[in-house]
DNA sequence: TTGTGTTATGAGTACGTTAACATACCCTTT
DNA sequence: AAAGGGTATGTTAACGTACTCATAACACAA
């Protein structure tokens, strides 16, 4: 039978057939060439490796993957890449993959509609992933009912624990605790907190750490700002806090980026920092866009971020499967925007 | 013979064969109604898809490949993930990738290492794609030498033209007569240049770019400064213009967070911006990081880029295979950190 | 009754790869 | 000369899917 044409293109990749006839060996010498694998005759390699050459084979990765099972890729899906949350997780798993010599399968939801577990696990299932990683910055509707698919291994990037569903992330209620203990340790009480937008679990974790610690030691937590991540955000709560609050001594800023705005703020209004007002961020984020950033904050360390859930999305032989919630801590960065309040 | 373990799982994933011994039906029938075929009786349909549910079957991505020679991605290759560039080019092949229902497969090369593009294609030849994207930042050693493999779309984004590879890039020599050209009007003429390192291709263009420009108006062009695309970095060559060339009238940064470095140090020096010095940069990347951002700059379009990218590395069935040099212009974005120069 | 068309289903095959097994040959050793 | 052992190579089977073709059952018209 005459062999249909295989695609659009209607040509059909060179296979190790093609290579076996032109070079006169049988298809299973090819593959030994092709592999590097020992016990061939010099010559039948080099005759194999010209032809490989001259017909431009490449191998079939399908045909590979059928045959063992494996994919050597992991499917990651994000619903917007530019955020910067995301881009680091992409970053700390890209690292991780390069070491284990894997690819990224990359699917970027729509960044807008709301996505459900179920709708991701779903599409990434399709693809030849080995494992999949989602992440998911807003709560999804389906987190409490979500059931992994069988046979892959599945991590979600988040800070809420699921019973059947190992989860991974930055610990974004310990980082308030770090800073709100800084700040503490200065002396500053009355703490306002500029936050990211209410549906992202991130603001809704780093909100909550500045709420417990402060209710912990008995102060009452003022009404928080909502922002949405911007810098201008951060100017416009800034500019407000500014101009309406005489008792606080220091702001929290849910990210770099709106601490960076409120500050500008305050000093459009008069008021210095830090000797007035102390200020502080998430996410060391600035150093590219600043210069001579001065702003305390937390530094996460995404790499390892990356490194724990490639390797529990894919895991390796015998590795116990046990579901587990992993937290990983930031560090407390001081600079120069945080001191003692006025007395 | 009995079934080998399949992976290291020591399981086998259920394929159609498993839901069709399952339902009583054959293979075929199974790949029907997986695939929503008529033709099936209706309840032949719901007993197989209830043996599907039942044994949770999910569609093998790798016999599906083969089957039918497409993988539904592509792939993409960059040296740091993390980098503007970079970052945008993801998000811009992401959406475009999207809309063609389609995956992309990261590959990300040694941030540090040197890397040839033969390395590249042949990496991400072994991977699951429908085309080959390159990032080439800097410049390859094997650039003028490079044939790209027959059989699969290869674009290189790059500002380079090459004889047998489509290139596709924001244009990042054009962006600098844009902005030229702009403070041209305005009357400066002692304009200086804060460049990226030098081995950046983009660096190379938008710096060639600025020295075309002058010399077009038979302006001699001063040594041009060389940055790290940082704000600090901006900021120690603002630090040093301020100080040593009372001529200048203007700055072009070759990207936005330079030149916010450099507007820093220039009013640290005394010196003000517009009034008696004007500053450019390129990118637009500023907004989420600075509150008011005021830089005049260019911005690019980088989701018609990756689109242009997207559509030459997995041609439409019927295309032609004609090799191009595509370069999208930037678009002048005029705020409020140029004027005219004092006479 | 016979022919024609439709619908539901199954059988066979090809896609490209690699593991396992089989074979053929040459070189030692007894 | 026969036996044994290594080396090079070929043969077969299996991975999961979807296309093509075949078959069987049935409806309807001439």
């Amino acid at each position: 039978m005459a062999r249909r044409p295989f695609n659009d293109t209607g040509t059909r990749p060179v296979s190790m057939a093609d290579v076996a006839r032109a070079a006169g060996v049988s298809q299973q010498t090819v593959s030994r060439v092709a592999n590097g694998l020992p016990n061939v005759n010099e010559q039948t390699r080099q005759r194999v490796q010209a032809a490989m050459q001259e017909l431009g084979f490449r191998p079939s990765y399908a045909g590979r993957s059928l045959r063992d099972g494996r994919y050597h890729s992991v499917g990651l899906c994000v619903n917007d890449v530019t955020k910067f949350g995301n881009l680091s997780m992409i970053d700390g798993i890209a690292s991780a993959a390069r070491e284990h010599n894997c690819a990224i399968t990359l699917v970027e939801m729509s960044k807008t509609e709301e996505f459900s577990l179920a709708e991701a696990t779903r599409r990434m299932a399709a693809l030849p992933v080995d494992g999949i990683i989602i992440g998911m910055s807003r709560m999804a509707p389906d987190f409490e009912t979500f059931d992994p698919l069988p046979g892959i291994g599945t991590v979600i990037v988040t800070m809420y624990a699921h019973p059947r569903v190992t989860t991974v992330d930055s610990d974004h209620y310990g980082c308030s605790l770090l800073l709100m203990d800084h700040l503490f340790e200065l002396g500053h009480e009355q703490i306002r907190f500029i936050g990211g937008p209410s549906f992202s679990v991130d603001e809704q974790f780093r909100r909550a750490g500045w709420q417990d610690a402060l209710e912990r030691k008995h102060i009452e937590p003022v009404e928080p700002l909502e922002g949405d991540w911007s810098a201008n955000s951060g100017y416009e709560a800034g500019r407000y806090l500014a101009e309406h609050d005489r008792t606080m001594t220091a702001i929290y800023a849910a990210n770099d980026q709106m601490a960076n705005g409120a500050i500008a703020a305050l000093r459009d209004s008069g008021l210095r920092v830090p000797e007035d007002v102390s200020v502080v961020g998430v996410d060391d984020s600035l150093d590219d866009f600043v210069a001579h950033n001065e702003l305390t904050t937390v530094r996460f360390d995404l790499h390892q971020r990356g490194r724990e859930v490639f390797e529990h999305a894919v895991p390796k032989a015998g590795a116990t499967d046990k579901t587990v919630a992993i937290r990983i801590p930031g560090q407390l960065i001081v600079r120069h925007t945080t001191a003692a309040p006025r007395t």
